[in-house]
DNA sequence: TAGAGAGGCACC
DNA sequence: AAACGGTGCCTCTCTA
């Protein structure tokens, strides 16, 4: 047994690196005299646990500990190791990890422990950081990750040299940093050390984050929900999604001959690189083009908007092979690059994850971001043979919320009556339709005529008219936003109904009303998962994508199920239902969309 | 060679 | 008085 030492502000904590079998008997008197309460995490060769067997992926080291000390164990040295550490996995009677749905990924796929087995008793500091602090480094946040939280709540020092240990160890190895995992040597120091250290972080943090969770958040039992809630996404991710390898193949090549064909026009044009900005407003000044749009930061904008209203051939040319290789790129090539033996693709969803309690979904499957207007991409996932794609949605979810929140008899009325709301908001402030859309959702968005002006085509006129109406018309909606940020400038945060406690920048207080109204949302969305999983159908779901769900039913069951799951997911709110459209498709995911559309 | 920033674009 | 919220990914470019 070799034995590191590390300081954590001044004070050493301990690193057990088990080397032999001998050294089993001190692990495990070490997980019996700390059963109660155990971090744990493990190293692996890479990220894509579901190639475990049967591809390169494997687990190297799996550790635990406690907040002055660790133990290392070696499971990729053989079979009495992966013995132990599944003894320590099922003996002890809480496990805290950092991210830990990972760490379950890998215990089922490489230790044959059933995910279900250790979910109830697991408890992830990541989840306890969001409901303490949910904002990222950029907006001046404490972070998520276990490096950023390290340096916010622990030791910036520690955090600055266990960030860099891993890419000093590439390095040293001459290899790219994401390269260095399967090939780092299993008794490599610094590797020791990083791996070492990390459960004594996430248990220190874990006291830490602990007492920071809002009063009202344990109250309200968010705690539990959001681990339940996590666990079920890490469900989902290990189901997978079938892939229509043959369909994404052809039209990956598809969009690799048109972008061919277009960078060529545009080469003969003049630019060689359509991705390069630079090139573009070189070659159209030398045209005598004006440009006159900027971006953000002031420099000369050449975006589509921009290159559309030009309409030569060259700035024809820049926008289909630009969009043909950024769209080969990002949803062909990454969905055939992430095929499991059996031929499914994983997501990774973060299951709370934006400053609003959000999930995000990334990796080969990039649920929330796949082209909607046709259904091109969605074509290339199937559910499974014998069975259909049903699409359930939930009905003008963020207005009803607001609805529902801020008790406007004006829009409840009209919610109730089934009235058309952007109608209803176009008629009080003497515009068309279209604004009126307009108004209600960039008001819900904290925006302003401005915004409406720029995303929805509208005079600046009828914009402001239409902003005024908006709050005459709905006082109670005038009445929330005012409440929300009185408390956001009062104490710097906002409650949801849930207990989940937001911060919104004392100078962006405008914000109060999109972060309620979006995070209650999407509370609504993850209480429908939790419903689903208790009666048994997380099998069928597919993908969650805010106000979606998207599931895999049995084709001749499918009408009933869409309909059973449809109920479950709907939820009246303050007395205002949120209803549920369940659309039922063929095998493809963009067979829901080619369905819908045939019926309009 | 990696990381960060910026631009651009896909979505709810 | 007015204020556009939340994401992820690809590519280029510059810097360390």
């Amino acid at each position: 047994m070799r034995s590191l030492e590390y300081p954590i502000k001044g004070q050493a904590v301990r690193i057990h690196v088990v080397e032999a079998e001998d050294d089993l008997p001190d692990f495990e008197s070490f997980i019996l005299a700390n059963q109660d309460l155990l971090a744990h995490d493990s190293e692996t060769t890479g990220l894509d646990w579901w190639n475990a067997g049967v591809g390169t992926f494997r687990a190297r080291l799996w550790q635990f500990g406690n907040a002055h000390e660790s133990f290392v164990v070696p499971v990729e040295k053989g079979r009495a190791f992966r013995n132990a550490v599944r003894w320590a996995l099922r003996t002890a009677h809480r496990l805290i990890a950092h991210n830990g749905t990972y760490d379950l990924h890998v215990a089922q796929q490489c230790l044959g422990i059933p995910m279900e087995e250790l979910a109830p008793k697991s408890w992830d500091t990541k989840l306890f950081a969001h409901l303490v602090d949910p904002r990222a480094v950029k907006e001046s946040g404490p972070g998520l990750k276990l490096e950023e939280l390290t340096r916010h709540y622990i030791c910036e020092a520690i955090a600055a040299e266990v960030k860099g240990s891993m890419a000093a160890i590439a390095k040293e190895l001459k290899v790219k940093k994401d390269e260095v995992w399967p090939l780092v040597p299993i008794d490599h120091h610094g590797y020791l050390l990083y791996a070492g250290m990390d459960p004594i972080l996430a248990f220190r943090l874990y006291k830490v984050l602990k007492s920071k969770v809002p009063v009202r958040s344990w109250q309200r039992g968010l705690v539990s929900w959001e681990h339940r809630l996590a666990h079920i996404t890490a469900k989902i991710e290990r189901t997978g999604y079938l892939l229509d390898r043959q369909y994404a193949e052809a039209k990956a090549a598809e969009l690799a001959r048109q972008q061919e064909r277009w960078e060529e026009v545009a080469r003969r044009e003049g630019v060689d690189n359509v991705n390069a900005n630079a090139q573009i407003i070189a070659a159209l000044q030398q045209r005598g083009v004006k440009l006159t749009k900027k971006t953000k930061k002031g420099n000369v904008c050449v975006d589509d908007e921009v290159l559309t209203s030009i309409g030569i051939p060259l700035t024809e040319a820049i926008i289909q092979a630009k969009k043909a290789k950024k769209w080969k790129a990002t949803w062909f090539d990454r969905a055939l690059g992430g095929q499991d033996p059996e031929g499914r693709v994983h997501a990774s969803i973060n299951s709370c994850q934006a400053r609003t309690a959000r999930m995000s979904i990334t990796g080969a499957v990039p649920a929330q971001t796949l082209p909607a207007g046709d259904s091109y991409v969605r074509h290339c996932f199937l559910a499974e043979p014998g069975h259909v794609t049903v699409s359930s949605d939930y009905g003008n979810m963020e207005l009803r919320v607001l609805a529902a929140f801020s008790g406007d008899p004006t829009m409840l009325d009209a919610f109730h009556r089934g009235l058309d709301l952007h109608q209803i908001t176009a008629d009080a402030a003497g515009v068309d339709r279209k604004a009126g859309k307009g108004t209600n959702f960039t008001v819900c968005f904290g925006g302003g005529w401005k915004a409406i002006v720029e995303q929805y085509g509208v005079a600046e006129a009828e914009a402001k008219k239409a902003v005024k109406a908006f709050w005459e018309t709905y006082p109670g909606v005038k009445r929330l936003a005012d409440r929300l940020q009185r408390e956001a400038r009062r104490t710097g945060f906002i409650y949801t109904g849930t207990g989940r406690r937001l911060p919104v920048d004392r100078d962006r207080v405008y914000a109060a009303l999109n972060y309620f109204i979006q995070s209650t949302s999407r509370d609504i969305t993850a209480r429908a998962l939790i419903e689903l999983d208790r009666a048994g159908y997380t099998e069928y779901v597919r993908l969650p994508i805010h106000d979606e769900l998207v599931f895999s039913f049995p084709r001749e069951q499918a009408a009933e199920l869409a309909e059973k799951t449809a109920r479950i997911m709907e939820m009246t709110v303050k007395g205002l239902l949120v209803p549920v459209d369940a659309e039922i498709g063929e095998r493809s995911w963009g067979s829901v969309l080619d369905l819908e559309a045939s019926k309009h």
